[in-house]
DNA sequence: ATAGCCATGTAACCAGTTACATGATTGA
DNA sequence: TCAATCATGTAACTGGTTACATGGCTAT
């Protein structure tokens, strides 16, 4: 279902194709939601069925035609609508720390070379939003102003991507070095008091 | 797919009825992984039929019997073999951050709030994560060794939650105030250097 | 009384993945 | 020549959710 909100949002900043929504959910400052083309060719039929998107075809020589998607009047009603409704934290599934709950049974480098491929993986994310970022503050307040809500999604991801890193880190050397954890010193609790309401 | 490992990794750890699987997944240190009890015990079922777990119904008198499941030879074989292959990261969905790129769409109050609510649930997730943290390095060495890996999944469950909550308050007060995000100071690349390989 | 825990499951459905399919253009 | 980008889709399948179902015990 929430595939459908995902696009509709998209849509609502910015009308465009299948193939555009495809990479827009790819690449950076959408970086909350995540679809395959299949799944949002299929999605786009849905929404346009209950008439909350509609497209028109948009004729090119060299290339393939494009539908160009819109979001409809009753899209907008539909999205604010859902906007109000609570949605609820996605359960984790994370394979890589099932592997690690279990990695006495595996082969120790094995183990060791698949934190070191996932922690490349992130940083390459990583490094990717973060010139995003840069980009973000290299514009002038105005526009920062506008885009102030995406950049909020991509910051999410930043931090996201950071964390996973670290915590890539910390195991990885405590696994290859069989060493035992040390308490967090300051660390974790934090507790930050938010500023006055 | 990946249940059926979850499940064997768990099994492997220590035999279980279904139903232990399921508070085992729910409660704390097996924080890797999320299912509910209908799809446990389905994939139980496969499990079985593919010989790599086996059951022996233990009798009860008050409450109902219980078909306590183990592990067998053949699974063990299989998590092995699993354990050497790569897995890819989730992808990422995030429905909240939908709404969070949409803000501007929806009643302001309604989405504050919204980053509460998440921000209520994150807090007490970490909560009892810190407990158990807690519980861990109250017991002595050779215990703490001994549960170092569950360690450190949880480990991976509280740097998630407490990175959560600070991403949702910094939101929630930027949203708030209506205010600019500031760049990062010294906070987001960070580039740990790894201690001596 | 009512809720919650223990303990098992089936069935219908929905969401998401993987495989397959086409075909022109551009750049290495 | 090979891969990538643009642009669309269908079909089969698998993984996961939701609804439904049962039933005794214990604690408030």
């Amino acid at each position: 279902m929430s595939l459908q909100h995902a696009i509709l949002v998209l849509l609502e900043n910015e009308p465009g194709s299948g193939y555009d929504l495809a990479q827009r959910f790819k690449s950076g400052i959408g970086n909350f939601w995540n679809a395959t083309h299949q799944q949002i060719y299929q999605e786009l039929k849905k929404l346009r069925a209950e008439k909350l998107v509609d497209f028109e075809l948009e004729a090119q020589t060299d290339r393939p035609d494009r539908k160009v998607y819109r979001i409809t009047r009753a899209g907008h009603q539909a999205l604010k609508r859902w906007m109000r409704e609570p949605v609820d934290p996605p359960r984790l599934r994370q394979a890589l720390i099932t592997k690690v709950f279990g990695a006495h049974l595996g082969d120790h480098d094995a183990i060791l070379a698949e934190l070191e491929r996932h922690r490349a993986l992130h940083r390459k994310a990583l490094e990717s939003y973060l010139e995003l970022e840069r980009q973000y503050f290299a514009q002038d307040e105005a526009i920062r102003r506008r885009h102030r809500l995406p950049y909020l999604t991509l910051r999410c991801g930043i931090r996201y991507e950071h964390d996973w890193i670290e915590w890539l880190e910390e195991t990885h050397e405590l696994i290859a070095q069989d060493a035992l954890p040390q308490a967090p010193v300051l660390k974790s609790p934090a507790r930050r008091r938010r500023k006055a309401a």
